[in-house]
RNA sequence: GCCGGAGUGGCGGAAUGGUAUACGCGCGCGACUCAAAAUCGCGUCUCGCAAGGGAUGGGAGUUCGAGUCUCCCCUCCGGCACCA
């Protein structure tokens, strides 16, 4: 028999897939769908990377079975390939981004060809090609017309170094995510997408579908909903009014300032008498990077109003009023009622400035003066009861007076004089004393006519880049008419050749130099008009991509009505858990717009998200380029062959984690797929003994279950302990064998389809999967483990179906298992049948 | 600080509450070979001559039986973080 050539065989099989279509999927099937997705990539010069492989190579597993088991299985690859490392590229070497895209995809899609994962080539999407963008820009303006995206003047994230906007989620700490350059605040007008419409939605139906706990948790705190109150206080002598947001309305009593956001637009309209100081520390604040903003240490710093007093409007007292960075303007709104007794931030703040503390909330009540509270720093002679909820009427009544006599003695709060966050009891604050802090919500807020509101941290999109490699957004400025849509008949609007692709000093985008594009007439007017010059983040394409899959080549519509109610919804996403609140969140938002206006039939884009964990270099470092600690496909497919490389990517470790990269285990599988090899010559028609039987029914039942759970690394291992198997025995039974061709083709395609080829097996028993024999799982008989006391002192061998009697009969007369049940009197005898005997012996 | 995830041999890791360390890497010994590589076989948690004992980050608990379930603590990784 010739060696394992996985060159030749590779080859072979991959051209035999691509002269047959193999994969390609018939829209007309009536078997039932299946729709896998993996996160389509950017296709960068560095080409594909092993954590590609990775993901890919599992869903592609599970889209091999998929197809054995008769479903129509959609598996479609495309190009995400608008983005910054291309037009960065192009503003070094002058090489159109178009140009290195191409480069880029082709090699990409060779490499990936190379690997035998059974995409549907021809579906491919491209959404720098026109006829997809202009579908990008359709549903855009579908979302400018419901009111969706709008032009604001906002402060934005700014990167100096690429020059450009981001969004919220591309600033990582502080700094941009791409190039590490810490972020500065610009005021600019942006495009926005009013995201945060959808935010109580996108948080609700997280519970309509089955993503892995890390991603529902991740855009959960994200989106984070926080219920709270919308409280009005007025300022005094005038009729001003300031809107606050808060959690803890039970508190009002106890608020002794106000403070506002740097900001907030009401400071440019009261009459402060600091009006220079003010004006300095409002440009400090906002010249602050969100790095200097965090680092402070959480220092507080601020300036009060002089001049100017805000009235509680619990108790009608007068408080001053200051304005601190503390305070964030796009969060709730942008001004908060100051607790300092109950909030930490307010207390550190109240401290440095000088602001009264006072109590209104109490958790911890004097009862008795008995024993001594032993909290350290207090000596106080009292004994304290812990506030717990619930209370019963007649307990709260008597705790509240009890506090409030305690408050009145001038007995410091056990927790500390002036600090205290948690909910307890209220007191110090007039009619509502003794409510807890739950029902002191609702009624504070109802007696000073606020209103209860939920306000969440998710921000609108910052939709705008001042650069050249994007979708144009489809909008045309007229004079007369303002922002204007372009047309349906005249999209899409092509982005126009140029070889300059350097941003403009103030960061407008490299459009805005090309007069002859800028200039046209308003599709409404007829009058001169000026195009949008600001192009689409690289997410627009991303948002909606898996539509276009179920019918990529529609020139009338992103995908027709009858295709997407045949694939969607996508059953199994996979992907990284960066997109968590990027991707993932902005398709949903995409998806759930569209439902809305009529266009898609459901109402979430993914069923089921997965993710996988980082490959990392052997040291746990990240691969990456510049370390040149990354590893190339290439490499591997050409020393071990494809097969190898997929086997050893599902064997490396559990899918859902991070593991550790190295090169030498890869022999390990090549040594596997090697026995397999020679496996074939010892394959006969002959009978298959019981133990061998049994075996493979296990094994069937053990991949096909693990491969749905997507545990890889365990469906490796059992193709491994089956073909040991089976590599013990002198002669392999056909079925056997077969069955191992079966397991093994969706990891290592190539080398089964060669081996299935080499037992003129009928092409077709590949294609199919096997299917075990539930009564058949269990051996005739089975070694058990006798135990005494717990501990194993022997195993016995036991029929499948033995009766209790009898096991433990004969588990008391294996020698060294009675001579432990001589040394005292059995109390008890457990017997669980295939599992264990259990002696207990006193 | 808050929210996730994870701690098991020299290493990657396995284990529906039922013989912990499967599978693989590495290492050791042996076979084959003039030799080496490759391949094959055997061994490989730890203490102990043995009988036995001890080990799944630490501590308690539930159970006939715990890596697995409950509570407390420690460490590492990831995310969020002045969000009122």
């Amino acid at each position: 028999m010739e060696p394992y050539d996985h060159k030749k065989i590779e080859q072979k099989w991959q051209q035999r897939w691509e002269e047959s279509n193999a994969f390609r999927v018939d829209d007309a099937s009536d078997k039932p769908k299946e729709y896998l997705l993996i996160e389509f990539p950017y296709p960068s010069g560095d080409g594909l990377h092993v954590g590609h492989v990775r993901s890919w190579t599992a869903l592609d597993v599970v889209a091999r079975k998929h197809r054995a088991q008769g479903k129509n299985v959609l598996y479609p690859i495309g190009w995400d390939a608008f983005g910054l490392p291309a037009e960065n590229y192009a503003i070094k070497t002058g090489v159109h981004p178009k140009i290195t895209t191409k480069q880029n995809t082709d090699n990409f899609r060779r490499q990936i060809k190379n690997l035998g994962i059974s995409f549907d080539w021809s579906r491919e999407v491209d959404t720098t090609d026109p006829a997809y963008y202009k579908w990008t820009q359709w549903i855009f303006l579908q979302l400018f017309k419901k009111g969706l995206a709008y032009k604001t003047k906002t402060f934005i994230n700014w990167c100096p170094k690429d020059k450009v906007t981001l969004a919220n989620e591309e600033v990582v700490d502080g700094a941009c995510e791409r190039c590490g350059t810490p972020v500065e605040k610009r005021e600019k007008e942006q495009w926005m997408l009013a995201i945060t419409k959808y935010a109580q939605r996108l948080y609700d139906d997280l519970d309509t579908v089955d993503y892995i706990t890390a991603a529902k948790v991740g855009q959960r705190n994200w989106i984070a909903p926080s219920e709270g109150a919308e409280i009005e206080f007025t300022i005094a002598n005038s009729s001003t009014k300031i809107v606050v947001f808060t959690t803890r309305a039970d508190t009002l009593f106890g608020a002794t300032f106000l403070v506002l956001a740097p900001e907030h637009p009401l400071l440019k309209e009261l009459s402060v008498e600091n009006t220079d100081e003010l004006a300095a520390y409002i440009l400090e604040a906002k010249k602050k990077t969100e790095i200097e903003r965090t680092n402070d240490e959480k220092e507080k710093t601020g300036v009060e109003l002089k001049g100017v007093k805000a009235i509680n409007p619990a108790n009608g007292e007068e408080i001053p009023m200051f304005v601190a960075d503390y305070v964030l303007g796009h969060y709730g709104t942008g001004a908060i009622m100051a607790v300092p007794a109950h909030d930490e931030r307010d207390n550190a703040f109240a401290k440095k400035f000088n602001v009264p503390v006072k109590l209104v909330v109490s958790s911890r009540i004097q009862v008795t003066r008995t024993k001594l509270d032993t909290t350290e720093g207090y000596d106080a002679t009292y004994q304290v009861a812990e506030y717990s909820s619930p209370l019963n009427e007649k307990n709260l009544q008597d705790l509240a007076k009890a506090a409030q006599e305690n408050y009145e003695n001038g007995f410091e709060h056990p927790l500390g004089p002036t600090l205290y966050t948690n909910p307890g009891i209220l007191i110090n604050s007039g009619q509502f004393d003794g409510l807890t802090s739950e029902e002191a919500k609702k009624k504070i807020t109802e007696a000073v006519g606020g209103k209860i509101v939920t306000t969440f941290k998710l921000r609108d999109w910052v939709f705008g880049r001042q650069r050249y490699w994007g979708e144009p957004i489809p909008l045309v400025h007229c004079e007369k008419d303002g922002w204007v849509a372009v047309p349906d008949s005249q999209l899409p609007v092509i982005l126009p050749e140029t070889d300059i692709f350097l941003p403009g000093t103030e960061g407008e985008s490299p459009l805005a130099n090309m007069d002859e594009w800028v200039n046209t007439t308003c599709p409404t007017c007829g009058g001169a008009a000026k195009r949008e010059t600001d192009v689409m983040p690289q997410w627009a394409g991303s948002s909606w991509y898996y539509l276009r899959y179920a019918d990529p080549r529609n020139a009338d519509a992103f995908a027709s009505e009858q295709l997407l109610r045949q694939w969607s919804p996508v059953n199994w996403y996979n992907g990284g858990m960066e997109h968590t609140t990027l991707h993932l969140l902005y398709s949903r938002f995409w998806h759930k717009f569209l439902y809305d206006i009529g266009l898609v039939p459901t109402t979430e884009p993914y069923m089921k998200r997965t993710s996988h964990g980082l490959i990392l270099a052997e040291d746990g470092s990240k691969m990456s380029k510049s370390k040149g600690n990354t590893v190339s496909p290439d490499t591997l497919v050409e020393q071990f062959g494809a097969d190898s490389l997929r086997l050893y990517e599902m064997f490396i470790g559990p899918f859902d984690q991070p593991v550790l990269w190295n090169t030498n285990s890869v022999v390990g599988v090549r040594r596997f797929l090697e026995r397999v090899w020679k496996l074939r010559e010892n394959v006969t028609e002959v009978h298959m003994d019981g133990a061998t039987e049994t075996r493979m029914h296990q094994t069937i039942k053990k991949i096909s279950d693990d491969i749905d759970a997507l545990k890889m690394n365990t469906v490796v291992s059992a193709l491994m302990m089956y073909s040991n198997h089976l590599a013990e025995l002198k002669t392999v039974p056909k079925t056997a064998y077969v069955a191992l061709l079966q397991l093994l083709t969706p990891v290592a395609p190539h080398i089964s389809h060669e081996l299935a080829e080499g037992i003129e097996l009928e092409h077709a028993a590949l294609e199919k999967w096997p299917v075990y024999d539930p009564a058949k799982l269990q051996a005739e008989t089975a070694t058990i483990a006798v135990q005494v006391n717990g501990k194993v002192r022997g195993t016995v061998e036991l029929a499948a179906d033995a009766t209790e009697d009898e096991a433990l009969g004969k588990a008391r007369e294996h020698t060294d298992v009675a001579a432990w049940l001589a040394k005292g009197r059995e109390v008890k005898a457990v017997y669980v049948p295939g599992r264990i005997i259990n002696f207990v012996v006193e």
